[in-house]
DNA sequence: AACCATCACGTTAACGTTCACGGCCGAGAA
DNA sequence: TTCTCGGCCGTGAACGTTAACGTGATGGTT
């Protein structure tokens, strides 16, 4: 007979010397006088047990201090009890502020999250993907912005995915997203009405989703100057540049978020111009620092929040749904939350 | 004989009507005429492999998209690619900012990175702790803000752990901060040289460590004010409204942290008071909008990307010292990151 | 020539859980 | 009584991987 040996069972403890070994539902049958499969019943609430011996054996789990092992456990179910969420930059404030949605909804469906950064890098947005795939996540909330639909419904057939800030890239595939075009529709208007006649925009999107863009070009007058840069506030800072470069009659700015917002009145004031007496500056996103900035900043407000909430509520729909392979029915597929319009002194 | 079956194996496409079975390691080891010990070897790198059957290995494993199973390794490794993440509020800009380098760093090691929001709760850290542990992490950076020294070291028995922006709990858990007692002197150095006499704190330590109020007290005049709050904008109005009525001398605010600090200008603002003219206001952490702030934020700052980088650092020396059973040597256990000062406008 | 490392690889046995069954037992129907 | 049926629980197997050990070939040493 061969000697036993244990890979996370008996180990020494790394401070005292007191060992630590792992238990085992075997353990928890045998102190409970049943049978593996009965504990298993009592925790998994499936299959029939009677009150009576289910509480006998959760009280001894209780007792045992015992906890299932995730690896054994996701060997049978595929499934670990885990999201991921793929984001392109957690540095910008709107991210965790939909991050914590996201978390508080997650745990109380007993997920947890594993988080992705992929600076809206293509490479970087499917190797996340696979990463998550490959650790057994049960679904992607995705902010993808450089992936094309494609790669976005080949990932949807293997892993089940909810877009979040995009187009729904097939109608199989749930998305949830700021409802752009009345946002920036709203902005738009709102700078009209101020008197603006040369508007222009600092567009961030440098992958593939252009909401907010053509709901620029369709509410603003037509040959309305558009530059694109990254969605930060260097990015935002080099295209108001360029923009007000190349279009000197421009009185008023639409950013794509706050963010290039913030770099464009940083680009205005190097510039000696002063806003918003002689440019004004709008923004999107509506950042929790946004009415304490220099001038506080006008911008499109939505329940992010909410939007992460809604996103895992809608995850956890796709996943029950594909489990009782209830046809592929993810109700509404692309659900939009509403963009209100917040007046501070930018613009 | 039975009827096998297969748990994650062929499973109807939810899109398609092509069924997709997982490939296994035996179905490799087939391909490759290996057996499945010396396909495991090929992709670890442990045990003796000859380079040319190694190299075949790798090709068929590329050629049939092969992926190991996390869970049937993590079985017998007790190991899931995984690092836990514990902070109290993602909202905070400051975390974001840390979590950056987290990641990156993170993703150099092969590891993942699930995150948990606390909200400074014990029960949620522990809580967080816990979850953190039974999904097979293999370590924990943490910055707890409730849980008591005792709670860490327990943790740290079963789970390599370090600790951030806190003292080590005991000398065998790593930690890294910010090197808070000289940057908060620099701080009140500094209000010092403007002239301040009257100086109060915003401080937003809840829970056990209290570098900075410490520091704070031994450096600014003896009876200093300091008023306690949540570490949110809120806080720290709340926070400064109290502090300012009860103390109406008082001419510099130093606060925990920028939230807080912005929260003091709001109060501030409310009360007809100049900021920095009637009361200087300094802060911590300097946040990437700290610049663009009405007025620009004066603070301490650290580089939090470095911060985030160093704790997986540390953290993958523990779990490499741990697994080689190196004794409980983590180095130099209480790591400080440099601290300076920015000054801007307000203060 | 006999022996002994060393190398390269194969075999066996776990890891801890859930799934598919089968069995037992009591109650009601035939 | 005998049969059936449903409720409750146990048994064996399987999930996919790696640790421990075994084995044959090769090459060098005595």
């Amino acid at each position: 007979m061969r000697r036993g040996h244990r890979p996370g069972g008996t180990r020494v403890d790394a401070v005292e010397g007191e060992p630590t070994v792992r238990v085992t539902i075997d353990d928890v049958a045998r102190a409970a006088g049943v049978s593996r499969q009965t504990v298993s019943r009592a925790m998994n609430g499936k299959g029939e047990i009677s009150a009576g011996t289910r509480r006998r054996v959760l009280a001894t789990i209780e007792e045992l201090d015992y906890r299932p092992s995730v690896f054994a456990r996701g060997m049978r179910t595929q499934r670990a009890g885990t999201l991921g969420l793929i984001l392109s930059d957690i540095a910008n404030p709107f991210f965790p502020a939909v991050a914590r949605g996201v978390f508080d909804a997650a745990a109380a469906h007993g997920f947890s999250v594993v988080v992705h950064n992929t600076d809206a890098h293509a490479g970087r947005e499917s190797a996340a993907s696979r990463e998550i795939l490959e650790r057994g996540a049960e679904g992607v909330i995705g902010f993808f912005e450089a992936l094309g639909d494609e790669e976005l419904v080949a990932l949807h057939r293997r892993l089940p995915l909810v877009v979040a800030d995009r187009r729904a890239p097939a109608p199989t595939v749930a998305s949830v997203s700021s409802d752009f075009a009345t946002g920036t529709r709203l902005a738009v208007e709102h700078l009209h009405a101020r008197g603006h006649r040369h508007l222009g925009m600092l567009d961030g999107a440098v992958g593939v989703d252009h909401v907010r863009r053509h709901a620029f070009t369709a509410a603003a007058a037509p040959g309305s100057p558009i530059v694109t840069g990254p969605p930060t506030i260097t990015g935002g800072a080099a295209a108001a540049a360029q923009l007000l470069g190349e279009h000197p009659e421009v009185t008023a700015l639409f950013a794509f978020n706050d963010l290039m917002a913030v770099g464009a009145i940083r680009a205005l004031r190097e510039r000696g111009r002063r806003v918003p007496d002689d440019c004004a500056v709008v923004g999107y996103d509506d950042l929790t620092l946004a009415a304490d900035l220099d001038p506080p900043l006008t911008t499109v407000h939505t329940d992010k929040y909410e939007l992460g909430r809604t996103l895992v509520e809608t995850l956890d729909g796709v996943i029950k749904a594909r489990r009782d392979d209830t046809g592929a029915t993810p109700g509404p597929e692309d659900r939009l939350l509403p963009a209100t319009l917040v007046v501070r002194r930018s613009g």
